[in-house]
DNA sequence: GATGAATGAGTTTTCATTCAT
DNA sequence: TATGAATGAAAACTCATTCAT
């Protein structure tokens, strides 16, 4: 109400910043509601409760809720974005996904990302539109993941390696898997899965693929 | 369908096997409706249409609309269990299970699995009745493995294995993380992935754990 | 079907006898689940359950629901007309009305009774069948105390008393008033309240309609 | 009806005023309803009908169907409080209550109300909450009448009167009793019954209990 | 006579969405 | 911009009743 007072600047519609700050109060809140009920028994009540704002208000920012759901989704998934950009910055980018190990794995472990991440998988497997999505920025995940793994390889002068997405989609399962294991035990701080996991994905990363690396270790 | 219930209606009291019967046809109605819709969107009209039965009378099998969720998530957890059994009929259990990635990988790619499986572990971060159904089938199977890992490590005459549960959660997660996948980008088949497969289960389980195996790959 | 067996007292319908006792049975269950729930809120599930019978076969000795009400609201109907005749087989009626008042509390303070009781005159707002068997039952009773209080008059020399009907009904609704009161607040024994009530009822049988009584008391 | 709420759909925060114009108005629907149909016979879609709004927008104004029944009793049990008060506002408040029953009467020939009332003590009789409240409005009004008849014994000169709470229930199960008949078989207007009933009135709160009295009348 | 599986309409309640203000 | 009253179409679940056996 008497938050509409101009500051000089007359009844202009609110800046884009505004929208943007709001739409993220939004989204913030539905995440939140999300993880704990889940994308259909969340309602859009609790949600603009969350959010501080009345339900028809929301309407502004969002068409509808599965617009909401639609963004949350979108945000998600720039998140690995942002870790192959971190890995990107380090000199070494193999080591970087190695030693980037204990973070994902830090992670992976929280809970509320844990079930917002299976929230939007289940959604994706109903919704083609959420689906689509994701099968996107999968695509540009993996095709940034690979050609920096390309340059690495070839910087450290192995040969061209060969089958580079399926190595990249196994990182990626192994992290992935793990957050599906935390919506139902959370794992607690293990230096041994660490461990392992940085063996696992060097195993993965090597080129060697000579015939024994398939027989039974030792 | 497999249901060999007439759809006569039959008076005299229901034999425990027709009883049975009737309860794996809701079911499989249910698994059909639920990947489609998602447990909460999936209208008990719905399944019961497609269980070809009055939404009463689904009543007379399942107390609820949560139990039938429930007895899903049962039968979906026991199947690691089939698996597992599977793995020690054969002489060389480390073997069985790199041998069994190939099946792993069949399996992990059926979207209407995956579509369930997604559901369940969604569902799992909401209801804490389902994520402690979970966590149980998780721990027997976890043990399950970790036993017949210890034994086929002892005939082999290797050390005592460290960390056992944590490889064993891992290679889980591989596949998990794949399951993932699925719900939005069903992988081709792909010799590559298997073979990359194979290698980093065999990296888990090998006991070698020397510092060199955290380095990166050659 | 096999019921139009012949005699020779082999399998012959059920006695009358027989019949009369299920239907007994029937009836006794369900005084007590609609003293628990209610008519409407009773099922006949739990009535077939109560009667130890399948729901199927009440319908054998009942058209359906309100047909067993109906049977419940006769037969307590037919409890006043007891009261009557235990009153008239007394050597003096009036003083046996009076002397009927320690009996006539306890009866109106059993929570079970008093439950039915309220149960059937709600039904009796609501279901003109059953406010037209009340009625009828009621004017039977009336009738009946009218008269013997009449003869009663008469042998004591008193004039025809006047006003006899609205006399019976006072008296009833005293009773009928207290039953009420059980449902939420069993009355404990209490000797003041017989005292009072007999006092109460002496005064509404009481011929004498001299104008001071209309007074205030002393 | 009497809502002074006009049928347009307003949209500013509604007043408390507003707030409770529309309860009432629910209120007074439901009433309706439950008097002709029952509590758990009448819909929650008819009393939307009645009262002129959709069923979703009830739940604004009741929590649930219950929360409805409660306030009607709430309110059905003030009535009693005001009869006290507009007895107390009179000089003599022993004369007030004699007084009082030709009104009392025509109120508890009321098809409407005794239909609810006896509804009201049907539910009473398996609610264990609106047993409660009836309880606590019964032993408030009790409470009310004892201590003004003890007053007005004093005023009178009389000794402090024996068992008042005795009597006064059983003034108030004349009335209810009353009340019982009458949704069965509204008595037409009855002089008589008014004079017997203010005799019995009488007879009940005089103090003089002698012997006598229990005797049969002359 | 006796059973209880089967039906499907009906119940209460919730919720996304709209729109007057 | 912002509100929240209002809608009405589902949803899960219950239940009287039927009828093949």
């Amino acid at each position: 109400m008497s938050a509409s007072a101009p500051p000089c600047r007359g009844r202009k519609p609110l800046e884009q910043a505004q929208i943007d700050a709001r739409r993220a109060q939004v989204l913030e809140a539905a995440a939140d509601c999300f993880r704990r009920s889940g994308f259909h028994s969340a309602s859009m009540a609790a949600i603009s409760k969350a959010a501080g704002m009345s339900t028809g208000h929301i309407y502004h920012y969002f068409e509808n809720k599965e617009a909401i759901i639609a963004a949350l989704v979108e945000r998600d998934s720039d998140e690995l974005n942002d870790v192959l950009n971190s890995f990107r910055a380090q000199s070494d980018f193999l080591q970087a996904m190695i030693d980037g190990v204990d973070e994902g794995l830090a992670r992976a472990n929280r809970q509320d990302r844990a079930a917002l991440k299976m929230e939007i998988l289940a959604e994706a497997a109903r919704n083609p539109k959420i689906a689509s999505m994701l099968r996107d920025a999968d695509r540009r995940a993996l095709d940034g993941f690979c050609s920096s793994l390309r340059a690495a390889y070839a910087a450290r002068g192995a040969d061209d390696a060969c089958d580079l997405e399926a190595k990249v989609v196994l990182v990626g399962a192994l992290f992935n898997g793990l957050i599906g294991r935390t919506v139902f035990s959370p794992t607690r701080d293990c230096p041994a899965l660490a461990k392992t996991m940085r063996r696992a994905i060097a195993a993965i990363l090597s080129d060697d693929d000579g015939a024994a690396t398939a027989a039974v270790p030792r």
